[in-house]
DNA sequence: CACTAAGTAGACAGATCTGTCTCTCCATTC
DNA sequence: GAATGGAGAGACAGATCTGTCTACTTAGTG
C-alpha cells in the first residue's frame, strides 16, 4: 500500500467509527487497530486526532453529497421531482443498519466552541446542501426559491434527526416527503396567485 | 444544604455540563469542582457517571416540556395560534446564549446502542414533545392530528439542528413557522375540500 | 546492491478518567 | 454531651487516552 492509500484507508476507518461511536468516544488507538496502521504512521499524516477528525469530516462531505446528488438524479429528472427524491434517497440512508445519524450533527454536539475548525467545515456542509436545495428551488422555477429551499432543507434536518433518535427507519423521510410536497405547491401557489393579482 | 437538595444541585450542574460541552467529554471531576460537590458523595447518590447522565436527562426533560409548554399556553389561546407559538418559544431558546442544542439528539449522537437506557430515555422525550404536537392538532381540530403533528415535530427538529449548527439564532425557528402555518393551512383546507364532496 | 523513505510494533511519558477508600469534620439527634 | 451518619478533601488504583520515541522491517529506486 502506498503512503497516500494507507492515508486514505486510515480516514476511511476514522470515518467509519466516528460516525458510529462519536468523536470522543473513539480513541485513536481503536482506529489504529482496526485500520491496521501503525500510530507512527498516523502521526506522520495527521498532526492530532483533532486533524483526522477535520479530514474525515472533510472526505466525508464530498463523497456524501456527490453520492447523495448522483442519487437524486438518477431518480427523477424534473426540479420538482427531484426536490421529492431527496427524501426518497434519505429514506434509503435511513435504512441502512449503518444509519447513525448526520456525522456533521453528531459532531456539533460534541465541539461546542464556534470558531473551532470542526464546526465551519459542519457549517459548510449543511449551507452547501442548502445550496442544493435552493439550485432546484430556482430551476422549477419557485417565486422565492431561497425561502422554500430553507423550509425544506429543514424538513431534511428534521427527518435525520428523528430517524436517528426514533428509530423509524425510513418512516421520518416520508412524512418529510409528504410535508414538502404541500410545501412545494403552497409556494408555487402563491406565485400564481401573484400572477394574477398583478 | 440537606442530601436531597444537594442531589439536585449535583443534576442541575451535570445539566449544564453536558448540555454545554457533551457527555464523554465532560468529566466526572469537573461536575464536581463546578457544583462543590465530593466525589464520595456523588458516587453514594449515583452508582455511576452513566446513571448521573440518566438522572440529568430525566430531570430536564420535565423541566423543559413545563417550561415549553407553559410559555406555548402564555403566548395564545387558540390551538392555531398556539401551535405557531410553539416556533416563537423556539425562537427565544435558540437565541439564549446557553443553547447548545438539544440535550437528546446531542445524546443519541454520543450513545449509538439503540438498547442503551440513555437512548430509551431520550426516545421517549421526542414521543412526548410529539404527543403535544398532536394534541393541539386534535384541538384544532386538524382532520389528521397524527400526520399534521408529524410534519410540525419534524420542522421543530429540523430548527433546533439547523440553529444549532449555523449558528442563525431564531431564524430557523422563524422559518419553521412560516412552513408550519402552510403545512396547517393546508392540512385544513384539505378538510374543508373533503367536507364539501361529502 | 546500497540507500532512503516509510511502515510496523510497541514501549513510554504524561495526562485524564472512573470509581474506591480513608480520614476528618460537622450537624443532627438522642 | 455522645453517637451517628452524611459530606468534604483528596490519595489511590487501574484503565485509557494522546502523542513521542526507539528499534526493526520492508518497499522502492538509482
Amino acid at each position: 500500500m502506498s503512503g497516500s492509500a494507507r492515508r486514505e484507508h486510515l480516514i476511511d476507518t476514522a470515518i467509519d467509527l466516528f460516525a458510529e461511536r462519536g468523536y470522543h468516544a473513539t480513541g485513536i488507538d481503536t482506529i489504529l487497530e482496526t485500520s491496521g496502521v501503525s500510530k507512527k504512521t498516523l502521526y506522520r499524516h495527521f498532526r492530532s486526532k483533532d486533524e483526522l477528525i477535520l479530514a474525515a469530516l472533510k472526505k466525508y462531505d464530498g463523497r456524501f453529497r456527490n453520492n447523495f446528488m448522483r442519487q437524486v438524479e438518477e431518480r427523477a429528472e424534473a426540479p420538482r421531482d427531484r426536490l421529492l427524491a431527496v427524501f426518497d434517497v434519505a429514506a434509503a440512508w435511513f435504512s441502512r443498519n449503518d444509519f447513525y445519524g448526520c456525522m456533521y450533527i453528531n459532531a456539533v454536539g460534541e465541539y461546542s466552541d464556534p470558531d473551532s475548525p470542526i464546526r465551519l467545515v459542519c457549517k459548510e456542509f449543511k449551507a452547501l446542501m442548502r445550496r442544493y436545495f435552493e439550485d432546484l428551488c430556482a430551476a422549477l422555477p419557485a417565486p422565492d426559491p431561497a425561502a422554500l429551499a430553507d423550509e425544506l432543507a429543514l424538513l431534511l434536518e428534521g427527518s435525520i434527526v428523528t430517524a436517528q433518535v426514533s428509530q423509524t427507519g425510513g418512516r421520518a423521510a416520508q412524512i418529510a416527503k409528504t410535508a414538502a410536497a404541500a410545501l412545494i405547491a403552497q409556494s408555487m401557489a402563491g406565485a400564481v396567485t401573484r400572477d394574477r393579482k398583478a
